[in-house]
DNA sequence: CTGAAAGCGCTTACAG
DNA sequence: CTGAAAGCGCTTACAG
């Protein structure tokens, strides 16, 4: 059995009382009773019991984050950034992989609840109401990252996605493109979807490029949607010099249903990402892309939630910059 | 504040007892108690506080999971599988992400056994003794995934890499090749550098093809690494038409390399991979790699640890099945 | 500066 | 079938 406070108590000839303040670095001990108490410990390899700690302080220094993917390079960034901020700050992270499935996720929350979490991330899922009000009632703080909400109480930091959006649909524009399809994202996602497809015909509708909803497909962010995509799109008669896509895997599928059909990338068609995936820069042309700094979101969401846990302050919500990565996939047709 | 136990004994009239064993479905209740409390527990909105069970059983149904670099697709394909098995059977998850630095391993051992976790994963880092014995004194079991050890208590799961590089090898030399460069990964990393290494020299050993070292560069792993060795091996006189990388990503650099300097893959040099990550199936043209079951990987180091951790028991070993991705980056030359 | 005791919210012999 | 009580390993007023 490892040994408890009580066992070093006996054994240091004091109380545990006076133990749990040495261990707690609290006040009301002299000097030597606290060396011979640390000694003690040294000798006998006492570590305390959080479980027990936690239990009387109703903290757990435990926080949970829900994904709907962790496997995708998408989550991990972001967990990353969050693991780290936590870790700096002497909280642990539990991992939950929702999966699309909304079951799974109160499930969790309930979960998390009887863990006696202290706070919880919400990574880019949006935070329904029963999510909301399950949170509510037991009382747990709560953070979106890369998602968005509302309610005061629950702050989110993201990329301003309709502006990034905007600005890539830009940047093929001020590049000679006025034939720009879209390959957008799940029809109806409220962050990733609609937003960024706003974006876009804000973009042309500024420059005083007509609208035309031939030049829009929707997949699901994902490689093979990408290619169903540009295959469709290949199809019409209408000319056609850039796409933008709403995610790198959907721009990638782009350009291998491009080079299937023979046309090559950027000479024939022109194309931008969204993601800036690890491998995207290592492509052959390197894929340009609209960077967001994952990684960070994933800390500042940390921050945030841990503020709220220690201080019970509400804080503020974050919009963090996003970047267009400027590589080889747009040509300039001026 | 939430209700406890106490709370619904006293509004359903009966002993905290009696609602602790119709809340762990034990015996010892008539029906109509049963009925009562369960709807108490319904109208209070009674959820069970897990640290205080685990003060009890000595059982938090946590395990930790250690990673090098959780961010990278490796790790978390790994801890996707992990994750979901450990769900299923009722464990959360703790990520722990100890970069390169040993300090922080040990650290985090220290953390989890405070927070009394009931096992331990540890992907792809190498079971040093010191933590090995921090592991044995706090009596926490242990599996590796992805990595290795003599220890009969520690059982691992992973590919058996030594065999998947000599397969990879020898997949070129059956289409011909016999000029083959490796480029290798770390120096002395025992998993997946020396021994894949060894792969490598006993296939051409065996074809009879003799072992020259100017064919041999190291890396790191990552693209950048990759580029270097490639930029190096080109500068060499000897013949070179196939090239062996000890991951995706060192091969990736090796084929942008090639290109950069004029040479077309597979036409000019054929390459081979290992770890098929998600992107490599996408690239143009598709490489050609060694696949390692990461997902199932994860789900069988969690099946092991929650059996170690249920039964007490020893458990064995597991080597799980690689697989050659026949894709387009390897020409046949005979 | 120090200790005895109550309490955190459960589980589990033990007794009836 | 049911309950009173001890105990899990800590923390924290309270009293001295």
């Amino acid at each position: 059995m490892n040994p408890t406070i009580r066992d070093v108590a006996k054994r240091a000839n004091v109380s545990v009382a006076t133990v749990s303040r040495i261990l707690n670095n609290l006040t009301g001990y002299s000097d030597k009773t606290k060396q011979k108490v640390l000694q003690t410990i040294e000798e006998m390899g006492y570590q305390p019991n959080a479980i027990a700690r936690s239990l009387n302080n109703k903290r757990t220094q435990t926080i949970g984050v829900l994904f709907p993917l962790v496997s995708s390079e998408f989550s991990s960034e972001i967990l990353y950034g969050i693991e780290n901020y936590a870790h700096d700050n002497n909280y642990s992270v539990l991992v939950c992989n929702t999966e699309i499935d909304g079951t799974r996720t109160l499930k969790y929350l309930q979960l998390l609840r009887e863990k006696q979490i202290d706070g919880v991330i919400f990574a880019s899922e949006t935070l329904k109401d029963e999510y909301y009000s399950a949170l509510q009632s037991a009382q747990i703080p709560v953070v979106l990252v890369a998602s968005q909400s509302e309610r005061p109480d629950v702050p989110y930091v993201k990329v301003d996605d309709k502006q990034a959006a905007y600005d890539a649909t830009r940047y093929l524009i001020e590049r000679g493109h006025r034939d720009i399809a879209m390959i957008s994202g799940t029809k109806g996602d409220p962050i990733a979807g609609t937003t960024r497809f706003e974006g876009y015909l804000l973009a042309l509708h500024d420059h005083g490029i007509e609208y035309d909803d031939e030049l829009v497909r929707y997949g699901d962010f994902l490689y093979e949607s990408g290619c169903e995509a540009m295959k469709s799109l290949l199809q019409i008669k209408r000319p056609l010099t850039a796409v933008f896509a709403a995610s790198d895997e959907m721009a990638i599928g782009a350009i291998t249903e491009a080079s299937r059909h023979g046309m090559r990338v950027p000479d024939d068609i022109s194309i931008i990402g969204y993601d800036n995936l690890r491998l995207s820069s290592m492509l052959i042309p390197a894929l340009t892309t609209v960077h967001q700094p994952l990684n960070e979101m994933g800390r500042i969401a940390a921050e945030k939630l841990i503020t709220m846990v220690e201080t019970g302050e509400a804080v503020p919500s974050s919009i963090v910059p996003h970047a267009i990565m400027e590589r080889q996939t747009v040509k300039n047709v001026i």
